[in-house]
DNA sequence: TCACTTCTGTACCGAGCGGTATAGTCGAGG
DNA sequence: CCTCGACTATACCGCTCGGTACAGAAGTGA
C-alpha cells in the first residue's frame, strides 16, 4: 500500500526489505528465543529505536520477516506443485525442498521449523505462527494431490491428505537434517529413495525406473 | 555407579531420576532456551541450590535429561529394529515413533528435536548434543539396514545409508507435525502411505498388500 | 532561511535471566 | 545426645533481556 508516500520528514536511511532479509537470517539461525535485540540490531545494521519504530515489537519483526521468507525463500518449492503429474510435482518438491535447505547465501535449514518448534509460554504465538505457515504449504500440496485424484493421477485408494502429509513430513526432516549439517546430496539421496518408492507405488505415472 | 553410597550426611528429599523426568517436559515443551530456571524447578519441585548441587548447571542438566530420555521415551523404537526383516523393522519403528510422538503422559513430539534446533551462539552445544542424539538413532537403523543388505533382504542398489536417512528424516518430519498438534491416526495414515510405497518398492519381503 | 517532521544515536528502564552465598534444617554415627 | 555433614530455603548477585525517553541530526516545503 503506500510505499509511495511524499516522505514529509527526514527519509531512512535503510531499505525495509533489506533489513527484513537480515533479520530473517539471524532468527533462522538461532530460532526466536536465541535471537536478541542487541544480535538482531547488529546484523541488521539498524539501532533499536529505528527497529522499534519501522516494526513495533520484536515478534511483528519476526512475523514480517517470516512473511517475507515465505514470499522469497519458498517460492520454487510452491512453482514446484504445478508440475503436470502428482509425481513430477512431488519430486520436483521434494528437489526444490532439499536445494533450498542447503543452498548458500543463507543459513542451512529452514526457517519455518528453526524459528521456534517449542517456546516458553509467553512466545507460544511463534510456535503457532510457524505452524500456520508450514501447514499453509501442506495445504497447497495437499490442494495439488487432490486435483490429481479427480484427475486419476493417483493410485487408487490413496488418501490426498495423508499423501501430502507424508511428502511434507519427509521435507520437514530434511530440514532437520540440514539444521544439523546434511549436505545437498545427502538430501537428495533420501529424495532419491522416497522417488524410487512412490515411483513402484504408481507405475503409470513415473519415468521408467526399472531395477 | 555409586547410587548405593551409605548416605554421610542428610539424604535427599527428592529421586534424581524422577525430577529429570519432570526437567526433560520441560525442555521438551518450551526447547532449552524458552526453559527458565523458575520453570524447571517449580516442575522439578526443588529450589535452585538443589538443582545446582545435584547437577551443577543448566546445561549438564539437560544433558542429563536428555540422556534419560534416550534410554526411556526411545526404547520401544530401538527395540522395533530387531524385527526379522527390513521392511518389518522400518514399518515397526516408524508405528512405535508416531505412537511416542502422540502418547499421553507427556508433551508432543520429539525432545531430540524441540529441544532446541537453533540456539544462540551461546548455547550452540545444545544443538549439538541433541543432532548427535539423533544421529545415534539413524546410525542404529543403518546399521540394522546395513545388515538387511548383506542378508539380501534390501532391493539391489538401495542404499542403506540413503535408506535410513530417508526413514529418519519421516519419522522426524513426523516429529514436527506432533508438535504441531497432529493426531496419532494422522501421522498413522501419513507411515500408512509410506509403508504402502515401500512394499512396493520391495513386495518379496512385505505382507501382502494388493489394492 | 526557517519551521516542521521524522529519523538516528546514546543512554537508560524495570524485569527476568542463570547462578550463588549464607543461614537454618534434619538425619545418621559416635 | 550431640556433633557432623549434606541437605533445604531465602535472598541476593551481576548481567542481559526486550523496550523506550530524549536530544541532536537531517531532509522537505514554504
Amino acid at each position: 500500500m503506500g510505499a509511495e508516500t511524499p516522505t514529509p520528514g527526514r527519509p531512512r536511511t535503510f531499505d525495509e526489505q533489506t533489513v527484513l532479509d537480515r533479520a530473517a537470517e539471524v532468527f533462522w539461525q538461532q530460532g526466536y528465543e536465541g535471537a536478541s535485540l542487541s544480535s538482531l540490531t547488529k546484523a541488521m545494521g539498524i539501532n533499536r529505536p529505528s527497529l522499534y519504530a519501522a516494526f513495533g515489537s520484536k515478534e511483528e519483526l519476526f512475523k514480517r520477516a517470516f512473511d517475507r521468507y515465505h514470499e522469497t525463500n519458498l517460492a520454487n518449492a510452491r512453482a514446484a506443485l504445478e508440475q503436470p503429474t502428482a509425481y513430477a510435482a512431488i519430486e520436483a518438491f521434494l528437489r526444490a525442498s532439499a536445494d533450498n535447505l542447503t543452498a548458500g547465501g543463507h543459513p542451512a535449514g529452514c526457517l519455518s521449523i528453526q524459528g521456534g518448534l517449542a517456546c516458553s509460554p509467553e512466545n507460544a504465538r511463534i510456535s503457532e505462527i510457524l505452524a500456520a505457515g508450514r501447514a499453509a504449504t501442506e495445504a497447497a500440496l495437499e490442494a495439488r494431490l487432490s486435483r490429481a485424484a479427480k484427475e486419476g493421477d493417483l493410485p487408487d485408494g490413496l488418501d490426498s491428505r495423508a499423501l501430502a502429509r507424508f511428502v511434507m513430513a519427509l521435507s520437514e526432516g530434511h530440514a532437520v537434517h540440514a539444521a544439523a549439517g546434511a549436505s545437498r546430496e545427502d538430501l537428495q539421496a533420501s529424495v532419491d529413495v522416497a522417488m524410487r518408492a512412490v515411483a513402484a507405488l504408481h507405475p503409470g505415472s513415473a519415468p521408467a525406473a526399472s531395477a
